[in-house]
DNA sequence: CCAACATTTCAACAACTATTCAATTGTCTG
DNA sequence: CAGACAATTGAATAGTTGTTGAAATGTTGG
């Protein structure tokens, strides 16, 4: 299941499009959005991210709350530690498009 | 072409975060995604697309600088009316890989 | 040039949100 | 059980941002 160009969107289904917002404002955040690409390779504990990125463990804390009750990352316990990781492989698919966007070389023609 | 499992971004280039977090970020507000649908199909003026959204010409212009500022549509004048519209497909990929996201049936597949 | 239309800009307010720090809960080990 | 470690929670603050209405800019046609 790739992206196809059929973007099929039923305009007037609020309840999607506030979904998708909702999802897309998470990954809008760059502290979160770097929560999520370390999450991505391997389960990796809270303590961990927050050592990466330099970053408190509360604040990693409440990230990764938001991230899993949207269902972009799951938790599992292991001892003292629970490690997060990524719960399906779409949002690396978001991301490398995204990213395949931003690569794209300023198409500038003639804008007005 | 499409979106791999390979995603390869240099945690520690600060800047290709910022800005992939700065295109999430216009996505993530339900209006401006709207917008982004809206313009997906067809160049559209922007006083059809303050009537299509039920919004007002203003609002959807503050809206459109922004996102024509993150080179995600382009806009061209004819006359008296400026016609927006997707500057690639990059961005329907994207969003298209967020609607298989949310349409994940909770998936559990070999979770542990 | 003037009037009508289309879009943009400006200022200002209300609402939201990321961050911090302290306190709490949960887990393992000695 | 007590202590240390790991993570979460709560409240409070500072910064950001979406929205609005009025004014301004740009464009076309009479």
């Amino acid at each position: 299941m790739k992206a196809e160009r059929n973007t099929i969107i039923p305009l007037n289904a609020d309840d999607t499009i506030g979904h998708l917002a909702d999802l897309f404002r998470l990954m809008g955040d760059p502290t979160r959005l770097r929560i999520v690409l370390t999450c991505l390779d391997e389960p990796i504990s809270v303590g961990e991210i927050a050592m990466r990125l330099d970053s408190s463990p509360s604040l990693v804390s409440h990230h990764l709350r938001l991230l899993k009750a949207a269902r972009v990352l799951r938790s599992e316990r292991r001892g003292k530690q629970i490690f997060y990781s990524a719960l399906d492989e779409h949002i690396r698919c978001v991301i490398d498009d995204m990213v395949a966007h931003i690569g794209e070389p300023l198409d500038i023609e003639d804008a007005d």
